[in-house]
DNA sequence: CCCGGATGTAAGCAGCTGCTTACAACGGTA
DNA sequence: TACCGTTGTAAGCAGCTGCTTACATCCGGG
């Protein structure tokens, strides 16, 4: 099928596999900057420095990139971070500049690149709901379900109003400082006042 | 210029302003439902009954299109409602369901149909510096203005999760619920505990 | 060496996009 | 009635879109 290793002396001039990487980046710093339906196969190739059609024979459509895309860098993040650690890391890679080294930017993608649903909104569905049941557990409210949904729409809200409104305070904002404010009063959504009527 | 006023009884059948009516509802509409880009002029003329011409008469170009839907529909409840309730207000359009009556859906447009800045970014930007200069007014913190960013970033990011995630149990639940858990957690946002050092 | 699959390339397809143009139909006014 | 600006229409432009095809080029295994 393929070379089980690489001779890791020399870069090889034709290695599909780091074109293919080369395509998911590009596609996942453009998904990121201008959204999917505002983000051109023709960009992303030219971006990753390679021939569009590799894009075809490698991701079957602009979509699977897509799909790939988020995947990946989404499931990985879930997968490596603990629960009670899990906001707070997705709030900083939000707040972090994404000029910046390789920051994780699977819920930037994630929240600009959703489109009306068809095939591949199914896998990015069901990474949102890895995040949402994680967070669930931290609260044991009966509705904790939808706690963990409001976190996350608080947590894509703010994503949004960064790369997308981008205006002062919060662009510019310590990410220490929002951190403290939004954890703080997250507390509050986490611990219960169930006040209703049972 | 034009007739003062319309004589009452009968409608129309050459009516620039019904017109020019027309196509602001529909692309309120198709804007919210497929944001800006995922739009098409034809589309829009099309839900309005209208030849897609008169859309370039009356507005220019698609993107004056989408200044005037937003200014004029995300301005007009801005003013009409009182600051301490300006937040409740916005959050219960966002969890009312779009079907029924004509809901204010100004900000569901202003978060799906925001693009790269360019010309109209501005028009949509001031709006939101209204919305957030009129939450600000609620907090004594000396970060208010940052802490109403937050409060907004929320407003989008549980409108974002409704309308394009789309997922119970946000997407169904009781905008009561909601607007409780949402509120009373906010309340400690407003009260800053202002905990640092200074 | 040389063959054949893996990899990369150039060109182009049909369809759609935002927008423009040239023209017809209406309807108030003189 | 004759006119003329307003309103509506049909057709088409150039450019871009996602995607495909036909063809070079590389390079390891026989």
């Amino acid at each position: 099928m393929e070379p089980a290793s690489v001779p890791p002396s020399a870069e090889r001039r034709r290695d599909a596999s780091a074109t293919r990487r080369r395509l998911l980046e590009a596609a996942r710093d453009l998904f990121a900057e201008r959204g999917y339906e505002g983000t051109t196969v023709r960009s992303i190739a030219a971006r990753a420095g390679v021939n569009q059609a590799l894009l075809f024979r490698y991701f079957g459509s602009k979509r699977g990139l897509l799909t790939e895309v988020v995947a990946l860098g989404g499931l990985e993040q879930l997968r490596e971070t603990p629960p009670e650690e899990l906001f707070e890391t997705a709030l900083r890679s939000m707040l972090t500049r994404s000029a910046e080294g390789a920051e994780d930017r699977s819920l930037e993608v994630y929240l600009r690149s959703i489109g009306r649903g068809d095939e591949a909104a199914g896998t990015l569905r069901n990474l949102g709901e890895e995040y949402r049941s994680a967070l669930a557990g931290l609260s044991g409210a009966p509705d904790a379900v939808l706690r963990a949904d409001l976190a996350m729409a608080w947590l894509l809200g703010i994503g949004l109003m960064r790369t997308v409104v981008a205006r002062e305070p919060l662009a510019g904002a310590d990410p220490d400082d929002v951190c403290r404010l939004v954890l703080d009063t997250l507390g509050r959504l986490w611990a219960a006042p169930d006040d209703r009527g049972e």
